[in-house]
DNA sequence: TATCATTGTGTCGTGATAACGCAATGATAA
DNA sequence: TTATCATTGCGTTATCACGACACAATGATA
């Protein structure tokens, strides 16, 4: 099917597959390199960069639309999602902003159940920056990581989605664990306590970290330490998957 | 308008109105005699009850949609509400439900927005239980107050989702003041304290209970005790409610 | 073999918390 | 009038978690 009769057949049509006025916006994050990233698209003709987002199938659970689209944009599966708020300011008014698409890719139409205002669910996802491979959707041209600290310009009011979904992160922080979906399956004490000063944006103590993490026991050390540091060399951790799953349920009970 | 007419333009014409797919359910908490209670609607025919919800008018922010749905049904305005959760499970049609209510109004529909599936926004409320009218909507032939540990059985997912806002407005109870809403202007620290024990469903040392909640500050003594007890009379307190909005948003860091 | 950054483990003072004591109050009953 | 009693206001103490910091151990590099 060509591009221009994909996209005219999801206007004219996709709200016979899709729930109407409602969307799913996932904040996709990632850790590499010692910094926190976002996946963002990037919008065909008006350049400005967007949230991965979609629709809820008529038969569909949200929760699993927001998987289905974070698997569509990052080949990702089985990820710990969770919506986090709804956004549904009457003025965020995808109208403009599709019909400007259309106009572009040359299609003309009156009437179409994209051009009605949309709410829609913001879902936080925590995934492996190196098993990502990042694929773009119709609507863009580019699917791209981005520095949480150097967003680009984006559209609607995805920037204000955005800085919720890192506050909302950040809170979380102190009562569910993370990394199990963000670092290798192998990693040490310093790696874990990087990401957590990434997320948090703050530096923590060493000593007082490690003693809290383990106090959890979400953890299990391995008789294995890093080779070829040129210092001493760190145990290496696993995470305890039952606890882990435990304690997202339960909380971890303390604050960094 | 007769009432089969009122229900018919709803079901044939309220997409004109509305959003589709999408309403909001409200949990409104109230406090009475030392039992926290829930306000329902009684399903007309079915007999069932349900949470006041509604629908998100094409022009309206969703958070104003479930202070308009408020205020319907008690009277009550300016009520600090927030989302908390969105339940979207596809099963939660409402198809069966209001084809059989059309059928016992006498109304004949094949077609209607109202037999689409619909997630729904859960939206939490506390109000002052004296100063509610309970009035039931067009749907409902009852509005009353129900204690929370003696529910009736209720429509759909409705039991679930009242589950999850107690749990909700328990976990809150660490991070917001509570009681603005919910007790008279003038009350008794031993008053605020049952209302506390009340949500959390558990005992709070009164001695401990009272330094924390007078350290954050939101409390100002008055220069009254309360009259007719046969015992020592307690003091009267009033929120400052400039602290108090600030609690509200920056959190009282404390655990009760 | 010395150096050096970094790690693993421990200590110590502070502040918050839970558990509990006791005198003061004021209506009620003797 | 006076003793009783439940309840309140204010205070004390032991415990524990937390933040800040010390120090020896490690292992590649110089």
């Amino acid at each position: 099917m060509s591009f221009e009769k994909e996209i005219k057949e999801h206007f004219t049509k996709g709200h016979e597959k899709f729930l109407r006025s409602v969307s799913v916006d996932c904040i996709i994050f990632g850790f590499h390199e010692a910094e926190l990233k976002v996946l963002l698209l990037q919008a065909k003709y008006a350049g400005l960069w967007a949230l991965p987002g979609g629709f809820i199938l008529k038969d569909e659970h949200m929760d699993d639309a927001a998987k289905r689209i974070l698997q569509e944009r990052t080949g990702v599966n089985d990820i710990y999602m969770q919506q986090f708020h709804v956004f549904s300011q009457p003025d965020r008014s995808t109208k403009k902003v599709n019909k400007q698409f259309l106009k572009n890719v040359g299609v003309d139409l009156e009437e179409s159940w994209m051009f009605d205002r949309f709410i829609t669910v913001g879902y936080t996802a925590l995934v492996d920056f190196t098993k990502v491979q990042p694929v773009p959707d119709s609507f863009s041209a580019a699917c791209n990581w981005f520095n949480i600290n150097s967003i680009p310009e984006m559209i609607l009011d995805h920037a204000n989605i955005l800085e919720k979904a890192l506050a909302n992160l950040q809170m979380q922080l102190n009562y569910h664990p993370v990394g199990y979906n963000l670092l290798p399956e192998k990693f040490t004490m310093p790696e874990l306590q990087k990401l957590y000063e990434t997320i948090l944006d703050k530096t923590l103590d060493r000593r007082n970290f490690q003693r809290k993490i383990v106090s959890t026991g979400i953890l299990k050390r391995l008789d294995e330490t890093k080779k070829g540091v040129a210092h001493k060399a760190p145990y290496y951790y696993k995470f305890d998957l039952r606890k882990y799953q435990k304690a997202l349920k339960s909380g971890m009970g303390f604050e960094l």
